[in-house]
Order: C-alpha cells, then sequence, then structure tokens
DNA sequence: GATGAATGAGACTTCATTCAT
DNA sequence: AATGAATGAAGTCTCATTCAT
C-alpha cells in the first residue's frame, strides 16, 4: 500500500520497460497505436497496453471511458491532420494538375509518415460504435469529396479526360493509398517522397488528356 | 429461464434458420464467410457460425480443426480462383495490352463477384497463425509477380512508359482493387463490369506511352 | 423448495467441494439463493456461486445468462408457489373469515419455510433489470390484490369493520409478513405455526367487529 | 477525451445540479441518503455522490473516513430521532392506550417524512461491518424493548389481551412500518397523518380487549 | 457423424481509496 | 480545506475448445 519512493515500475505485471516519457494520456495513445497496427485492435489487451505505456489500468480508464475510445482519439488525430493538408492545398493558387498532382503526392506522404494510422484505421473501424463508425465515415466523406473536387475541376478546365468517372478516380487512388500499410516498408529501398512522386504520376497520367 | 438458452433436449434455438441447403461443411464456410465480412473475424463467434449453419459446435469440430481454420479454407478458396484466372489470361496470345486489360478488368470483376472474401482477406490476415500467414502472403507474391510481370513484358516491348516502376505499379492498382470492399455497393448505380472496364482504362492510361 | 441438507459444512472455498447432488442449474440455484440471502447479492459473487456448487463459471453462465437471472429465477419460484396457495385457499367454500384466517397463516408459514427467498425478494430487488423488476412488481401487485379481495368481502358481508381501508390493511400485514426474514430464526422458540396462529389471529382482531 | 469526465475545475457537467445549499458535510450526507434510497448503497459510486454533492473526491474524504461512514452517520440520524421521540412519548402521563396510539402513529409520520432512511435502513444495513451492525442491531433492539414495554404494561393494567405475545406483536407492527418504504408514495392520495391513524388503529384493535 | 454441457483462461471495466500538491 | 491523477484488486462476462455419450 505504501508506495515505493523508487518510482520504478514495481508494481506487478510488467517487466523492464523503457518508462516511456511524456504525459500520461499521449503514452498511452501512442502506445496503443502501435501495438494496434502491430497485432490490430482485438488481439490487443488493455493490459499490454497499460504495461507497454508503464501505466496501470486504473490510469487508462481515468482518461478514456473504453477502450474503443483509444481507437476514437486516432482516428480523430489522423483524419484532422490529412484535412487540414488537403484543405490547404486544393485552395491554393496553383493550376488545377498541379494542385492534383500536390495533393495526391501530400496524402502519401503524411499516411507513410504515420502509417500506424493508416494501418490501424482500415483494420479497426468495425471496432467502433455504430455512431463513431457514422462519424468517422462522414468526415472521411468530406474528404472524398474535396478531392473529387479537384478532378472535375481540372475536367471543366479541359485539362483531364472528360469520361473518367472523378468519384471512381478517386476510389481508385484512395484504394492505393490505404493499402500502404500492407506493403510499404520504412527499412526497404523506397523513401517516402519517392513512391509520393510515382503515386501522384500514375494519378496524373491516368486522368490526364494525352 | 436462461437468458441464452443454448439448452433444452436439442430442440432448442431455431429461430431464423434459413433453412440452409448443402453439405455441413460448405454451409459453414459459407456462413462464416457472410459472418466475418459483416462483423469481422474476431466480432464473430463459433457459435453464431453454427447457428447460422443450423448444426452443432461439435459439427463444427468435426470438421475443422479450429475457427481459424475456417479463414484459412476462405483464403485458400479466393487465391485459387484467381491464380488460376490470372494464368489463363497472362499465357494467352493476346497483345500484351490487351492481356493486362483482361488480366486488370478481371480481377475487378470476381473480387466484386466475391466481395465477402475480399474483404475478409485485409481485415483479418492477422488472425492467422505465423505459418499460414507466410503461406498466404507467398501466394499472393505469386500473383502479384505474374501481374507485375505483364507490365514489364509491355515496358520491353516498347508499349509503356519504362520510367514506371513496374512494382509499384502493381501496387498501386491492386490497393485499388483490394479496396472495393470499402465502398463498392452491390445495390449501387455500378455493376461489376462497369467498373472493371474503369478501373481497367485507369491502369492502361498510367503506364500507357502517349 | 425445501433446501438440499446436502451442503452444511462447506466453508472452503473451492478445492475438495462436498459436490452437492443434484443438476447443476438447480444446485446453483440453491447455493445462489443461500448466499445471497446471507450477505446480499451484491456482496455475493459469482466466483463465490459456483465455488461453492462445485462448477465453474462456464458453467453457471451456460445456464443462466447474466447473474441477475439467479434473481429473477429465484423471485419467479416464490412468487408462483404463494401465488398458487392464495388462489386454492382464497377458493375454497369456507367462511371468509377462516379463508382470510388461513390464507394468512399460510402465507407466513410458507415465507419461513422458504426464509432465504423471502430475505432476498426485498433486499435485492434494485438489482433487477427494469423490465424484470416491472414484471416481479405486476405479478406481486396481483397477488395483494388477491389478498385485498377476501378482505372487501368480508366487509361486504358484515363481518369486517367497514371503515378499514382494505388496501391499507393489506399493506400493513404483508410489511410484518415480509419482514420475518429480519428477526425470526429457524433455531429459535418459535414454531413457523406459531408464528402464523399469532399474526394470523393479529390480523382477524384487527379488522373483525368486536 | 475522458467519457466519464470527472471534471475540470468545477465548471464541468453541472447538468441538472440542484445549486445545493449548506455546509459541505451536510450536502454529502444529503445527496448520499437521496442516492442510497434511489438505487441501493452498492448501486451508487462515491463519484456520483460528490458529483452530486458539488465537490470532489478529495472532499468527501476529508470528512469521512470510508464510503460506509456515510451510511453509518445516516443510520445514526434516524435512529437518534425515532428513541428519542419514543422516549418522550413512552414517558407521558396519558393512559396506557393513548401512549401506544400516538408511539405508533409516531413512528408511522417519522417514517415517512424520513422515507429516504427508512428505505435505506433495511435495503443496506449488510453493507456495514460486523461491529457497526452489532451496534446498530442493539440500538434497535433497546428501541423495539421501549415499545414492547408498553404493550406489556397495557396488559398488565388489563387493557390489553392477555394471550398476544408482545414481543411477536412489535415485530408485528414495525414490520409493517419498515415496509412503508416499498409502497408508499408522497404524491400519492393519503397523508402520512391518515396512514399514521389507520395502522395505529389496526394496532390498538389487535391487541385491545374487545 | 454429431451433440451440448462444461471448462478455464482471459477480456474489459469499475471503484473505493490514497497522496503529492 | 480541497484536488484529481493514479492505484490495484475485484468484478462480470465471453468464448474457443474438449469430451463423454
Amino acid at each position: 500500500m505504501a508506495r515505493d519512493a523508487t518510482g520504478g515500475t514495481g508494481s506487478g505485471e510488467q517487466g523492464a520497460r523503457p518508462a516511456p516519457a511524456g504525459a500520461v494520456p499521449e503514452r498511452l495513445l501512442a502506445e496503443a497505436t502501435r501495438l494496434f497496427a502491430e497485432r490490430g485492435y482485438d488481439r490487443t489487451s488493455v493490459q499490454e497496453i497499460v504495461a507497454a505505456a508503464g501505466v496501470t489500468k486504473g490510469a487508462l480508464y481515468h482518461y478514456f471511458g473504453a477502450k474503443d475510445d483509444l481507437l476514437h482519439e486516432i482516428y480523430g488525430r489522423v483524419l484532422r491532420l490529412q484535412t487540414e493538408r488537403l484543405e490547404a492545398i486544393a485552395s491554393s493558387a496553383a493550376p488545377v494538375e498541379e494542385r492534383l498532382a500536390e495533393a495526391a503526392a501530400d496524402v502519401v506522404v503524411t499516411s507513410i509518415e504515420n502509417l500506424d494510422d493508416t494501418k490501424i484505421f482500415f483494420l479497426s473501424m468495425h471496432h467502433l460504435g455504430p455512431d463513431q463508425q457514422k462519424a468517422v465515415r462522414a468526415e472521411r466523406r468530406r474528404y472524398h469529396e474535396r478531392f473529387r473536387g479537384l478532378i472535375e475541376e481540372g475536367q471543366r478546365a479541359g485539362r483531364f479526360r472528360p469520361e473518367a468517372s472523378a468519384d471512381l478516380v478517386a476510389d481508385f487512388f484512395f484504394g492505393s493509398v490505404h493499402h500502404l500499410g500492407t506493403w510499404y516498408r520504412a527499412d526497404g529501398p523506397l523513401s517516402a517522397r519517392q513512391v509520393a512522386a510515382e503515386f501522384s504520376d500514375l494519378l496524373l497520367h491516368s486522368v490526364r488528356l494525352p
């Protein structure tokens, strides 16, 4: 009962932890993200998360009402980030081709830089409650529509093939992006920027008028 | 009495059984596929599967050694199907552009026709044991390489842009295909063939020399 | 209803149990009844119940969907018993005074013979879900009304004091009965029949015309 | 962030806070009484009590050593009140019949006026520690004996039926009183005084010589 | 071939309580 | 006098799997 002044991990069940730094909620989110990406939401127990963060279960439930609140928070983080960036790029003054190319490259780069979030996003959506799922889908939908708008703009401007369905092109491209998590390796031969450049190039070639 | 009455003398819990036809193992696989796609592997209990198939747990364990054997079997089914078809198309005598276009369209059509399998494939891989996972990845890899071979062939033949990385193009395209499960709806406005035609078209535009 | 005399000794929590006889669901109900009466619903853990019954938690949840299903079942048992007996007595051909006296004595005797159920009834109602609670109250209400009917019949027949509120008399008497659990001891000086005779006598004196 | 916001600086989650007035310990006791009566001791968390009282947990533990100290204090309050009043009534100079009638009516009135305490008394006794329980029972016993004394006095004085067991009569009557909490409603048709008059009347009829 | 009662481990969550501030 | 982050133990329930029949 009297707590050890050592402040070490001392309490039961965890081993020698590197005692991660930072505030508790942030540590919990960081470890949860890592673990969810590594082995999936359902194969990660709350116990593993708190052990990795160097706290106890009570601490987690002090900050998060339930395990899936962690998921929700992780989703919110990446959605906010990507939405903001797309908004900035899409509303710049550059020609539409350049804006589309940059938006495409950017979503690839941020997806790779936050590859854990990207993986989790598509692996674990079904673990959210119906309302949370609806909210995430709605936000995702807005993102999709903003991106599609760029394609339509290019078609109206006579730069992109008019017979392509803008909606389908967006789904086509985002499928590629969302699957980065299944094959991209940070320690592989390709940098994030290289992949971004190639993906962006492929997209532009697929819609541009010859 | 019991809320979740498994009970009684064997007359229990029929309920909304859709009178499943066919042999028991096939019924089990069919219902498992439907349920895994609908709510994920881990959110589907063995009890739900056997109830949907109209049998009892003992029957399931008579045919399958464990729950993840169902998953493994589902994976095997779709992998065999797609590998066979790709093989047939790629080795035909048509020009390489036509063969790539047809292969691309075909994988879209079969993915949509087996949309449940497609969904499960990427949602639930981490539930397989390490060995099974390795086996699936290896098979997937062969498929990937056969497809990439077509692109390289087209490049050597001077029909496709030589600067594109064939590997990356394949990952780009398969990402799009694998994500069909997240947005395609059978009751939506697009037929499988329409999506296939457009996706194939986008791929060809993205690699063909102008 | 009469309690299994098997139990007895069991002070240990697990391991070498006296292996209570009978079917598993009945054993679980019997032990749950004993423990709930002894220390209250909430101070009794599922673990304690299954240990007393000599089975595991899984077995309990095989038969009962939740802990409070045990409570519901216990309630149902005693309600059915008392309702049946009151019905039989009230509809006999004896004079109304005799029928009321017998009904009063009978509810005392059965309450004492099932003293654990009686205790639980009033201690733990708030642990039922809203719907179950409503069902129990409705059944209890029917019982109350049948009993009150006897008093009203006696008033109409000119045998009981007309100024007494039959409703209030019923509540008055049942209060006494329901509180038997707080003071009656099987090993005390009074037999169930003695208490029944006195309570019945007090009730009759309180309503009879002088 | 946290679903169950324990709340920021005091601006969080007011909602339906009835702007509690008075000193902190009194507010805590008042809210605890209300909540215990409404949903039971064990279904009421310390967090709910402090939220209702508009303070934090630290404040509660500053004034009360433990959760069940609240219960003990509530018990003490109602026991003191009823003991004092009985003492005053029983030792007056009126004839014994009048004193018994008045004591009976008074305990009904004070029970109804403090209906929450009455409910808690019998619902939550088993949450006290053994010593506290013993103390409460002893105090209760004294009350019972004082009341029984009135009945015996009336029997000796030749006003009450000598064959009735005074002890049993007291248990009979207090059962009725203690169960008021299960059926009496402040917004119902009966005033506290009406119930008191009828109960007192029933008691007197049940013991008085014809 | 098939049953379903029973297991046992582990999951998420709650909560009274403590203590540095 | 009061805070609220953090603890740690205990709670209820789920579920894949086994085995005697």
